[in-house]
DNA sequence: CATTCTAATGCAACTAAGTTGCAATAAACC
DNA sequence: GGTTTATTGCAACTTAGTTGCATTAGAATG
């Protein structure tokens, strides 16, 4: 699916801000934050930024991810897969699907692990 | 271990503040936030528990979890379990201990859930 | 017990991620 | 092109958590 496509087919309409927002997050390997978002498009605005994520996770374009550091990391929601948020290095990892887990009762959406990731644990 | 141990054998002074963090969070079935805790011990000064958290926590005394809204929740350091929070209602649940899950390279110390809870999912 | 040392407290001021109000702008639809 | 209304961009705000610092009070020592 096009930027385009992910962007009208839900009934917002087709900025500048919403399509460059896209095409970053669509480079990105792992989620970014607005800090790490604005390095990359200097020019966005804090509020634009804000609030293009909340439309675009309530359009289950992009998912959320809170940190270990009080701050919120975006990411393109496509394949769904677990993540993994090293409590050393605070780094947030895209990890490989897995077989989906089942909780009675519960209704499972997403998984995200913590520990020490491999550069950490060795040191 | 009583929470007279829990605090001295760290290194750290048995304070009355201290002493009634402890007190207040065995009697919790859910980790707690500082909102909800001062609501218990409105005398609690900001500074204090933040600091206390902080020092519990890297003598694994206690746990801090990150809410979906940006709030960190504490609990007992005790038994290992996964958590539940819920992207409806923001609960956050203590599940029962799961078979360790090991991810090749990584460290695993806890798995947290997202998703619905029960209630939610009614509804 | 009194003395000393220093960790911990409590207060106020601060920081920073994220939100909100609002006037100006520009998509979308005709 | 003209009208309507969602979206932008700016500044002001909110709020969870942190920091600096003077005061207090554990704990160790004699
Ligand atoms: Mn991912
Ligand atoms: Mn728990
Ligand atoms: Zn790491
Ligand atoms: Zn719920």
């Amino acid at each position: 699916m096009t930027f385009e496509e992910k962007i009208t087919l839900n009934g917002f309409r087709l900025t500048a801000p919403r399509k460059k927002i896209l095409s970053i997050l669509t480079n990105q390997k792992q989620p970014i934050s607005f800090e790490e978002y604005s390095a990359i498009d200097p020019l966005i605005d804090k509020s634009t930024f804000y609030r293009t994520m909340q439309s675009f996770e309530q359009a289950h374009i992009i998912n959320g991810i809170e940190s270990d550091e009080g701050k919120r990391y975006f990411e393109l929601n496509e394949t769904i897969h677990p993540h993994f948020i090293c409590q050393h290095c605070h780094a947030i990892t895209c990890l490989n699907p897995l077989p989906l887990i089942s909780l009675e009762g519960y209704h499972v959406e997403s998984i995200i692990f913590k520990g020490k990731c491999p550069l950490c644990s060795d040191s």
